[in-house]
DNA sequence: CGCTATAAATGGAACGTTCCAATAAATCAA
DNA sequence: TTGATTTATTGGAACGTTCCATTTATAGCG
């Protein structure tokens, strides 16, 4: 049934009764063959269910149309939305992506990262992951191979980042618990080792410094960025001589955690705790209560990496500037009501 | 900065001073080689910074080492998960998955597959987005590439089928809700072209028959095969004469909609509502209240998926045989009390 | 009719690997 | 010592494209 070998440009050639150099013509759409020679080629090529060999002719072009998103949480449909963008955009400009999952694990990264390579990608968007060593993309730089960081950045590298503006979302997160009475807050989840996370808790240190709340009054609970971690930093938190009435959670996704903590204590969030998340996925707007989190605008971002991506390599060149996504907070339900009214012991 | 023109075999062989031969027995890891000389080679490999160009090499292997996930829907967390799954069981075989998502779109579907055929994938694992025409796979089969299909089906197609036993699960969630007491039930969303469909709205279906439901006390409601679907399905039905008091949803995002909009009209899912949503995604033991689902074990489902896919490449066959993966009910609180206590007229 | 200009089609040399057959060097048996 | 065997290494011919330089056919013009 299956083919005996698979039909090459020759074969089709023989079929059609022309040169192989007629067959790659018509292959790439030249409007140098006659129409009706076209036309028979082209016969040919569905009467012997040839299909291109890329890497045949990447061997001669030398650049592909394949770029590689290297994503690190593929379950977090943060991640998810952000691929979507980009695809979108790579779709249009005929160019495919293929996507690759990192699940959190530098080695596991690195595999994936020299896989693509040797694929000859014409690019990389990458989201690296957690405890990636700086060197980690000497050697695709070297080649000279475009990369571009999505959400995350590494401490030290001249990787052009597409990201949102962390700093400046925790703080507006932040002054909005404090603006809602609170004069205990907690931040939620995450490692320092995390660029991301480093800005994101500057934002809440710089709020809380700018509007009066003393560092005695700030718990910082480290741990995972997933429910799970929510859930357990919440726990630590609530342990405490003189517990936090409101947190901001280092994404959405330790929000939920924190929240489902607080149900199994018959707490609500909102009006016993309030929580503030971080990304805005989909989910928040749907969850009960409603979150209230800080908007990345996450499509918009694939959708700039994306277009980074595409003028990098088509002016061939490895630099770019970073991008820095405007945030926004969308307040729901579960930062709760105004606490003005028994706010007393204030500076 | 960038090296000019990319290093090749014959580089590495004038830096080491061997032959290309050499260099390339060495990349293979073959023993043939004297270790000091394989050193050698290996150091001048690391100095130039070569990468091994796989185009190059599969022009003359004919057999690639990447194999293609194409995924219909990769926000829906289910299918990431199920991505997960597979990636475990590849990377152990020294496979690299690629994944490309489709959007539900047979457009896409068609590019994405065109593109990794060219790409010379090994083998193709394939969830088809919906309204794949059956003539759709016909090239890749005559092309001799293995493909398997997860979750859904084509209507009629010789290839193999990974996915749950969704008429059982469909069955005993049904089942469950009748011990419950519930009399008036309801089936929510997917739509019929989707055999998935057909087979979780048959087990529905059986089971009422089976168990004593008339037809005129089913409810069946075609949606989106999302939260919004979800919500929409609920409004309908609650909008009829005779309401009904339970439903099953044909997933669990579904159910998500069906107890979002329940709870904008004050009812709680469980209490005043029965649901049930399909899948088990990690989300439904999270949610409030937490979502009474069938378990398909997804994770598994990708594992099976993948091994049948080495299998096919290694046995180079294009068949395999179907797998039904067993299904479980994992009951929570959305599903509610038994309502044993009221019923009474029942037959 | 001969000439040039244009259009259409073609041969052949890359591209970077693999792998077979062949060689060269080292070891062994007799 | 000689020939056979084993161990390391090496040329060279593919693999399926692209693209430059040609060739061949067609048309246009005086």
């Amino acid at each position: 049934m299956a083919s005996r070998a698979k039909a090459t440009i020759l074969d089709i050639a023989r079929e059609a009764g022309v040169s192989k150099s007629t067959v790659s013509l018509v292959l790439q759409g030249s409007g140098l063959i006659r129409p009706e020679t076209a036309t028979r080629v082209r016969k040919a090529i569905e009467d012997v269910g040839y299909v291109y060999n890329r890497g045949a002719a990447n061997l001669r072009k030398a650049h592909s149309n394949v770029i590689g998103m290297v994503i690190n949480d593929l379950t977090n449909p943060f991640f998810a939305e952000l691929a979507v963008g980009m695809e979108r955009v790579f779709q249009a400009a005929g160019v495919v992506p293929f996507i690759a999952n990192t699940a959190e694990n530098p080695v596991r990264q690195e595999e994936v990262l020299k896989s693509l390579m040797e694929q000859g990608v014409a690019g990389l968007i990458v989201s690296p992951a957690r405890g990636t060593t700086p060197g980690a993309f000497r050697r695709i730089e070297a080649a000279g191979v475009p990369v571009v960081f999505t959400m995350r950045r590494l401490p030290e590298s001249r990787i052009p980042v597409i990201a949102p503006d962390n700093h400046r979302g925790a703080f507006i997160a932040t002054e909005h618990l404090i603006r809602k009475g609170h004069r205990r807050l907690a931040f939620f989840g995450g490692s320092s080792e995390l660029v991301v996370y480093q800005q994101r808790l500057g934002g809440f240190l710089e709020a809380c410094e700018t509007l009066g709340i003393p560092a005695t009054d700030r718990t910082i609970v480290e741990g995972e960025t997933s429910r799970k971690g929510g859930m357990a930093c919440l726990d630590t938190a609530l342990a405490a001589a003189q517990p936090p009435t409101a947190a901001l959670c280092f994404n959405d996704a330790v929000a939920f955690g924190a929240m489902l903590a607080l149900r199994k204590r018959g707490l609500e969030a909102g009006a016993d705790f309030a929580v503030v998340g971080f990304d805005d996925v989909a989910e928040a707007e749907h969850y009960s209560p409603a979150l209230t989190s800080v908007a990345v605008d996450t499509a918009g971002l694939g959708e700039r990496a994306a277009h980074v991506m595409l003028k990098m390599i088509q002016s061939r060149t490895t630099r770019a500037e970073d991008h820095i996504g405007a945030v926004s907070l969308v307040v729901r339900e579960s930062s709760g009501p105004d606490r003005n009214s028994q706010v007393g012991d204030a500076a």
